[in-house]
DNA sequence: CATCGATAACTTACGGCGTAAGCATACAGT
DNA sequence: ACTGTATGCTTACGCCGTAAGTTATCGATG
């Protein structure tokens, strides 16, 4: 016969809490909701998912798994294949903006979040760098993609909010934020800021990789060792 | 006699909270814990704080506030200006780790907030660089603060999240995960790696504004307008 | 064909959550 | 002394995640 019934699967649970949080936010997503959706109880669920818990994690790695181009792992140039990566994740960050918050706050590392790291740290090597530098050059990227992205995310919704914001367009607090009431207005393309902070990280790390530090500021840990 | 009792107020409230996501964890703040925790039952708060979220967005407006030193807004070098606010803030978001996932998602503006992007915006303007500039260079830093702390934040509990990094540390993954069981083991120190972002961040944006562009890769919006 | 074990879904229940609505108390200003 | 107002308390509602126990369905076996 067919299989058991309309066979709920670990997979089709996971598909449908995309959808839902797409379709409603991640505040939607209640065991509950999820349930209804797939026309089944709540504790049903449990039988293929552990907790809820470990179904957004779950959800985050599928996400980041998405960030790798499958077709593409081609020998280019390893500032396009880093680029790449960046502007895939920011793309994929975007187009869903609930999982800024799942990912920039999950620990768990799955096997999506492992590939993701495995290709940038095979970029860098390959491009040269240095074991020790490619360990960095990784977490500058996860931090580039994910603090920046969250910012764009975030950013939205706050011309909404209100009295002060909205002042400061009107440059009614010019005396109190003269800084900001000049900048405000400026001409903002997230996609275009983007862009320009990946090529300064990838340019700051070439020049890493070349033995040309950044001019230091004396503040902070020391990092001499790091780079070299 | 004495003030009403033992006067409740917003502050209070707020201090209460922030001590008691310090001691316990995010998580563990509700309505009715903060409420024992000032010897008062849940409703009670509500007095003085409209919702949940606005405590919670007091306490974001709060901790960015700490971001800027109070005492020095000297005159000094614009890279040790932005340099120490931006490691003011690292510091302030690892002591509090909980607070990261608090202000990398709210968008909500308040006083604090508008404090900090002010303070960063000036010493972008006085160091010369154009309004366009000196707005993405505020979200870059912003970016930078965000998406470093955040993946730092993150990564201690993944230590102790098993056999996939365990096997890692191992070696037994060599084949699947080359790059990284090349770099895992590499020393790694959260306060060095950020001085080197933060000095890589400055140091882009310095090029920036002299009129040294990165070296593009072909991928993302073309960003010539804004640094013209 | 009758029976059984396993599997998948359902039911019930518990303790906790944020907060709306209404009530009691105690003070300050007249 | 009286009254208005601020402050905190009580009750209640509808959500939440999930532990524990119950039922229905199905393929394999005698």
């Amino acid at each position: 016969m067919a299989p058991p019934r309309d066979a709920l699967s670990h997979d089709r649970v996971l598909q449908a809490a995309l959808a839902l949080a797409d379709a409603h936010g991640l505040a939607a997503l209640s065991m509950r909701r999820l349930g209804a959706e797939l026309g089944v109880e709540a504790m049903s669920l449990y039988r293929h998912v552990s907790s809820k818990e470990a179904l957004l994690d779950a959800m985050v790695d599928a996400i980041v798994c998405g960030w790798i181009d499958p077709s593409a792992d081609a020998p280019k140039d390893w500032r396009e294949r880093l680029g790449a990566i960046m502007h895939r994740a920011h793309a994929a960050m975007l187009a869903r903006p609930w999982s800024v918050e799942l990912i920039t706050v999950r620990p768990r590392v799955g096997d999506g979040r492992l590939r993701y790291a495995e290709t940038v740290t095979t970029a860098l090597l390959d491009a040269g760098f240095s074991p020790q530098l490619a360990h960095h050059g990784l977490h500058i990227v996860d931090g580039t993609i994910m603090g920046f992205t969250a910012q764009q995310a975030r950013r939205p919704t706050a011309v909404a909010l209100g009295d002060r914001v909205q002042s400061l367009y009107e440059g009614s607090l010019v005396d109190e934020y003269p800084g900001i009431s000049r900048t405000i207005r400026e001409h903002h393309d997230h996609d275009e800021e983007y862009a320009l902070m990946v090529d300064l990280v990838i340019d700051g790390l070439a020049r890493l990789r070349d033995g040309e530090p950044p001019r230091r500021t004396g503040l902070g840990a020391d990092y001499a060792l790091a780079i070299s």
